[in-house]
DNA sequence: ATACTATATGTATAGATGACACTAAGGTTT
DNA sequence: AAACCTTAGTGTCATCTATACATATAGTAT
């Protein structure tokens, strides 16, 4: 057993955050991807991401790149999982962290400006990614779903106000099925998620509904039973 | 913005895994716990844990450890979360992926023979740990309470046959509450979880029990709605 | 035989789920 | 102006689920 520990020897490996940022464009659930200017997969997509800086804490760094690539600051970020199977970078050990982040408007891509190639795509029709980014992207979607069902966290997915038929949408478009309107109105009120701002939408071409806010934006509030069914 | 990129450097840091390491005792939910033998934290208590090898997969290393300081192999291991706070420990920069596993009888500890020390602790009664185990610990109870609410993960916890008050007692020691015998039955089979092995519990000085099997014991299923209430 | 103890089965009620009917309030069309 | 269209908002009802609690059962202990 000794002699195992022995033969082997630990190593140093890169360590970096890779994000799965997710937005709601054009009512399709999408993440921002990167085209690679260099190899290994050059010219291929790839998760936003980077090293992780000395004497910088993992989820600052999730932050850091994050702001670098959209300018987005405070935003919702969760660390999802670590990947760090031994030649997932060809060019040598990189365990990768990997965060989630929900944003609610589309930012200016800074990187747009670069020789690099930003853009955002919807989670139906991803091409085959650089790395196992693939796989961080199913997971992120995976957790992101249970999330949903389970918490207050549709709330970063959204402007500030917000009509009910809104918020069902945000839910009908990431579970990938519709939702009873009525049914998926009595739930949210029965757990005290939201509450009206005293405003209606207007300009609507039909009876003009009521805006609403969360109580609570940033903090996930855990919630017993399924939000939605 | 490009300031900050030139000014701090990536470093490589020492990556490493922590082991939460569950198992029902005495009727408490214990973890094991080694003692220090050399600074930092000399003679305070810590996970079990050490170095990823080169080319070694995270989840290998886990098992790896798991098996050095316990003999004990095949068991359900699950990653936890991933610790990198920069000064966590004094020596360095130290990236913790920290996973929890489950075992259902108590091991010989190898390393009770060694100058270490290695020993069983209820998880109600934690002294301070080593590091920010104590951070570790609290997140993997955390967790095993939400999976076992939702999932049949308790089945690692148990012999491979078992009476339902045993199984019912595995939650009760985890959630921390009683939960009512008959409606916990009820629960049970209404997600058909188990099935009898047609044997019963000898020797016991009351009406004798029947023996259940989980169908899958390995495998976590995810359960729709709360298993327990 | 009787007491004892935990197993095993059953009942009743409140609450949640999910399908679906109807009315209301705007703008748009005729 | 009246009819029309669309989505908002309210309500009903059958079915399933959660939870409290009653009663009978099958062994050992005395």
């Amino acid at each position: 057993m000794n002699k195992t520990k022995a033969i082997q020897k630990p190593e140093k490996p890169q360590v970096a955050v890779d994000m799965v940022v997710f937005i709601i464009i054009n009512d399709q659930l999408s993440i921002l991807l990167i085209k690679r200017g260099v190899p290994p997969f050059k010219n291929q997509w790839a998760l936003p991401g980077g090293r992780v800086n000395k004497n910088e804490p993992l989820e600052d760094a999730a932050a850091r790149e994050l702001a670098e690539e959209t300018g987005v600051k405070d935003v919702y970020l969760e660390q999802l999982f670590t990947f760090g199977a031994p030649f997932r970078d060809p060019r040598g050990r990189v365990i990768s962290v990997a965060y989630f982040a929900l944003i609610n408007q589309k930012p200016e891509l800074y990187s747009d400006t670069d020789a690099v190639d930003a853009r955002w795509f919807s989670v139906k029709k991803l091409a085959k990614l650089a790395f196992d980014h693939n796989q961080i992207v199913s997971y992120a979607l995976k957790r992101l779903r249970w999330k949903l069902e389970y918490t207050n966290i549709a709330a970063n997915l959204l402007p500030r106000h917000f009509t009910l038929s809104e918020l069902r949408k945000v839910y009908e478009i990431i579970l990938g099925r519709k939702l009873d309107r009525r049914n998926f109105r009595k739930k949210i009120f029965s757990l005290n998620l939201v509450k009206p701002i005293g405003k209606k939408k207007k300009g609507v071409a039909y009876r003009p509904p009521q805006l609403w806010r969360f109580w609570s934006q940033k903090h996930v509030i855990l919630i017993k039973r399924e939000l939605v069914f």
